[in-house]
Parts: C-alpha cells; sequence; structure tokens
DNA sequence: CAGAATAGTTAAGCTTGCTAAAATATGTAA
DNA sequence: TTACATATTTTAGCAAGCTTAACTATTCTG
C-alpha cells in the first residue's frame, strides 16, 4: 500500500461517515486536492485490487479490505496523536500535521508498542476513538454532533474534531475544550447556526464548527 | 525532496565517509540494491538539482546543498532512533528499523521537538553522533574502529554503529556493548580478523564487526 | 600491452500517480 | 421534455523511479 492509497481509502471512509450519498468523485477529488479524473483513476485501480466498490457515476464506497486498511491508517493517525500530544506536549493543531506524514511509515509493530506504551487509550487528545489492533472502533451513541442537538440542554464536549489550526486556535480563546459543559440556547435551522453560552459568554457557531464538535447531555 | 532522494544522499553520505574511491555507481547500486541505471540516472537529476558531483566513470560525491540534505536526514535518523529507544524501550536493531522509515517524513518542526524533549543529545543510543539543526556533526578523533586500533592495549567501546539484527544479538551474547572495557590481543592483518578479551572470555572477531565497532584507548 | 572481465552508460519501456482537454452522461429547471 | 449546467469518464501525456538489454569505457591480468 502506498501513501495515495492510505490517503484515499481514508478520505472515502471518513466522507461516508459524513455523507454516503456525497462520497462521489468530485468530492473526493476536492478534499484531496486532485483532479476528478485522477479519483476515478484511482477508484478502478483500487476496484482491481478489491478495496473500493466503483460503479460508473455512484458514489464510491469501500469493501470490507478498504474499510479494514482506512482503520488501519486511522489507528496509527490517532496513536500518533496521543504519543505526541503526552510526550513533547504539543498542540492539538500540531499533532494532526505530524500524524498525518507519519500515519504511513509506521510499522504495525511501532503502532502496537505505542499503544502498549500508552496504556490502549481508546481515544485520542480530540476525542476521537483509536479503532484497535483488529479494526474495531467504537461509536459512542451518546455522542451527538453540536449541529443535531436539541436547544434548551445543556451538554458536555467530547469531541473536537478538526484538523484546522484556526479552529482550534478559536476554541482556545473560548475556552471550548473536551469536557467543558455548554448551553445550548437556540438552533437555527435555516442558518444553520446554533447559539451556545459557556461560561456565561454567547456565542454563535455556523457549521465550520458545530460539524466538528461532538457532545454528550448531561443529567 | 522524495524518499528516494533522501536514500540517494544518505547513501553517499556514508559510503564517502568509508571510501571516496569506493563511492562508485555500483556500489551505490547495491547499497540501495537497484541498477546501475538506476543509480546513473539518479545522479544525473541531481547533479541538475545541484546536490551529487557527476563526471562520468568517476565516483559520486555530495555538493554542500546535497551534504546538508544527508544530514538532515541523519539527523532525524539518530533523534529517532533516541527518542523511541527511551520512551518505548525497543531494541537498538529495532529503532534502526522504524527510524529507517520516519526519518523520511519529519518535519523540523517535529525533529526540533524531539531534540528538546532529549535535551539535545550529542549522540544515539548507537553512539552516533547526532548533527545539529545547522548540519554540523561532532567527529571524535579519539574513537577508533576496531579493525584498526593497535594490540595491546584495553579500550572502551563507544559506538556500535551497525544495523544488522545478528550483530546486535552477537554483541548481546557477549557483553559487547556501549562503556565496556576490552583487552585487544592481537590483530591478524591478513586475515583481517581481531582478537579480543570481554570479561575474561576471548572473542576473534571479523570485519562484519571490527568494521562497525568504534573504541576509545583507556589511560 | 592485448584482451578479457568488470563497470558504466544508453536506450527503450514499464508502473504509479498525477494533469489537461475533449467527450459523454446525469440531473435540474423552465 | 427539452436544454443547459454540472459531474464523470475517456484519452493523451508527463515526471519519477525503476527494469532489461545492448553497447561502450575502464581496469585488471597475464
Amino acid at each position: 500500500m502506498t501513501i495515495s492509497i492510505d490517503n484515499f481509502v481514508k478520505t472515502i471512509y471518513k466522507q461516508s461517515k459524513l455523507s454516503e450519498a456525497d462520497t462521489r468523485i468530485s468530492t473526493v477529488a476536492g478534499i484531496l486536492n486532485i483532479t476528478n479524473s485522477a479519483v476515478t483513476d484511482m477508484a478502478r485501480k483500487l476496484a482491481l485490487k478489491n478495496m473500493v466498490n466503483y460503479t460508473k457515476y455512484k458514489p464510491l464506497t469501500l469493501t470490507e479490505s478498504g474499510n479494514q486498511l482506512a482503520l488501519k491508517v486511522i489507528r496509527k493517525h490517532r496513536l500518533w496523536e496521543s504519543f505526541l500530544y503526552k510526550t513533547l506536549n504539543l498542540s492539538l493543531h500540531e499533532i494532526h500535521r505530524e500524524a498525518e506524514h507519519l500515519e504511513h511509515l509506521t510499522s504495525d509493530f511501532l503502532a502496537n508498542e505505542i499503544d502498549k506504551y500508552l496504556g490502549n487509550p481508546s481515544t485520542d487528545p480530540h476525542g476521537d476513538p483509536i479503532p484497535t489492533i483488529n479494526g474495531e472502533i467504537e461509536k459512542d451513541v451518546s455522542q451527538i454532533l453540536l449541529s443535531e442537538v436539541n436547544a434548551g440542554y445543556t451538554y458536555e464536549i467530547s469531541r473536537l474534531s478538526s484538523s484546522d489550526k484556526e479552529f482550534f486556535n478559536f476554541c482556545y480563546s473560548n475556552n471550548i475544550s473536551i469536557g467543558a459543559p455548554i448551553w445550548v440556547e437556540k438552533q437555527y435551522g435555516h442558518q444553520k447556526m446554533t447559539e451556545i453560552r459557556i461560561e456565561n459568554n454567547k456565542i454563535l457557531l455556523n457549521q465550520d464548527f458545530t460539524k466538528f464538535i461532538y457532545v454528550k447531555l448531561l443529567d
């Protein structure tokens, strides 16, 4: 497996979680920053290798072995993030940036040694779950995207699932961090905005934020 | 810079230290496990990029910028070895194997963070010097290859500069480790063998070992 | 110093992972 | 339901990093 293939299946994996219907050629091309034809090309090649299901003009999906590869890459990514965070004390943005590269040249052996060192953590510093060595990933159904929660309740932030520097800068400045309690004041359906109250500050978040923040209902 | 280029300049750098005259196309090809024509090809391309000095039929040498790139790669390699050794407690053979991959996808930023974490070490766990961020590398003239020392003196082992698993297995079994004192009984010039005494055991080492073990004279 | 052995070069060709441009299919709005 | 906009596919082509095979230069040996 090459770095290109790693990134290709990882992208399909993640995009499928967001929207199966929108895991289309042009969407994947946009994320990977390559042309549509390069994506069509790769999709065909990976279909031959039984990693991807490809039907002309249809959204892309992963086969079971494509799925397992994606989970392996994500596992390595999140283990690196955890490891660099713990040892070197880098920021959430920096660990992502470095892990994005290291994930591709990491042996299963090394990933497992890092996992052992960390005590087999279930999540990384962003709160994202770390797939196990067997390719299982925990789906915590109690976690909901902030863009989709009901207004009028208090929640606890459980994941900051972004990779963008500005995102984390904003979160840091506004005390949006994992474990912090927030009150959801109102959801503006049409404008796709969410009004929250955190430490007595009122903040209006758009989907650039609320699609990356997961919360749990506090009872 | 690509992984191929990293490995190419690293190989020329290391081979040049062993023997400038024998830093030839076929020698480099043998080390990289590619054909002579692939080496000629790459040498030409890197000559255009001003990394390598290439004259037909002559040994390869690095330009100043090729040298700097090689030192950067070696720095990252040795920092990774040191970091994995310290945190994960891997063996000398394992750290080499993993660093061999990681060195290529490591940002200067990350290398510097690792360096800071380790307290700017001057050598890695093999005893090999770590180039500085400015591309300087310490040459300790008091260190001599075991293949070249005079018999009849006691030395201290200062470097085990190999990457071979069997090499380290043998060293481990015979208490050959950094810091250990050894008595050099005899040098057999013709057969290229060295007879040493370590912890009252007499061992005859050939050049597969003595070309990778550096020692310092104990006074 | 000739000739053989060895090393190096050149040429042609392959795969991977892309791009650009042209052709075609799909979806949508009038 | 046509017509257009958009998405996708197809075709041609390129650079990197290789290989194999044929050819040529260098070096070693007798």
